[in-house]
DNA sequence: GCGACAG
DNA sequence: ATCTTGTCGC
């Protein structure tokens, strides 16, 4: 069972002649966006295991080192002699399967649709997270909404497992873990959701908070435990000359959807325990997320 | 060597 | 995010 950027990326490196090699960059490349490259590196050793029909040793880093299990396949192809693949023997992917263009032009047409401005209403919160596990070779994903009321206490909690369909790449996280958060969220029914990742602190103003806010009708605020765009003047997180969000105890808060930027912080702040890292609702998540994996 | 790009 | 031994500091 494949996903569908492992079939993407399999277009892409069967269309690599035998003692030819491309780097990881190129064939990021080939399939819409260079920042795949880390992730085209780890699913190439997730087919080897996988046993797949595949050429993955014919990706390698663009300084020619290859993946250490790729150097037998690669001496009897004849493409390496040393311990680097030649710079002659590169070549760009002929075959281009555009898969991460085609979801940057699906974050584009949503983000028209964002509504960012408005204090909606926050008796109960939802805090959305995921964690994930290998089953013989086979990422699988456990996505925990936890919904706690004004007085922090749970009122209710919805789990959902799939595997999803592509690694982590950055700026396209949503579209690896909607689906658990579409299906717990849409359960818990809460007045505001908590997604651990960026609301509007993305190149394309669709970070994961964001985009699942959209598609679930629900507002929503990312918190995040690291940058992904934009610079800190002093509490405030600036995208040129926008003021898009808050760092705010180590963590960078933005709107989703449906929230204005100074409400987003408000409402974090009234689900969030002094001294915590998190929202209590996130906190709730990621635990029962990450044990709800050690039971499966 | 440095900077760095959520999870 | 997950994997994962030994090491560091209170």
């Amino acid at each position: 069972m494949l996903t569908p950027f492992q079939l993407a990326l399999i277009k892409v490196l069967s269309s690599i002649p035998p003692g030819k090699v491309a780097s990881f960059g190129s064939i990021a490349e080939a399939l819409g966006d260079r920042r795949a490259a880390l992730a085209v590196r780890s699913e190439c050793l997730r087919l080897r295991k996988l046993n797949v029909e595949v050429p993955w040793w014919r990706a390698v880093n663009s300084d020619g080192v290859p993946l250490k299990e790729a150097i037998p396949f690669l001496k009897r192809e004849g493409a390496l002699r040393g311990s680097v693949v030649e710079r002659e023997l590169f070549v760009d992917p002929p075959e281009k399967e555009p898969f991460l263009s085609r979801l940057r032009a699906i974050q584009e047409k949503l983000s028209e649709r964002l509504v960012i401005g408005g204090l909606p209403d926050s008796e109960v919160a939802g805090g959305l997270d995921v964690s994930y596990s290998l089953v013989n070779g086979i990422e699988v994903a456990y996505a925990s909404c936890v919904l706690v009321d004004e007085r922090l206490r749970v009122v209710k909690v919805e789990r959902f497992s799939y595997v999803p369909p592509m690694p982590y790449v950055p700026t396209y996280l949503a579209f690896r873990e909607i689906r658990g958060m579409l299906v717990t969220a849409r359960r818990c029914k809460p007045d505001v959701l908590f997604v651990d990742g960026q609301g509007i602190l993305h190149p394309r103003l669709l970070g994961e908070a964001s985009h699942v806010g959209l598609v679930a009708g629900i507002p929503s605020i990312g918190v995040a435990k690291s940058k992904l765009v934009g610079n800190l003047k002093g509490n405030k997180i600036f995208v040129g000359k926008e003021h898009r969000g808050w760092h705010f105890r180590g963590g960078f808060v933005s709107p989703g959807h449906m929230v204005g930027v100074k409400e987003s912080l408000e409402i974090a702040k009234k689900f969030w325990l002094p001294g915590e890292k998190q929202p209590r609702p996130l906190i709730l998540a990621h635990r029962d997320s990450k044990s709800s994996r050690r039971l499966a």
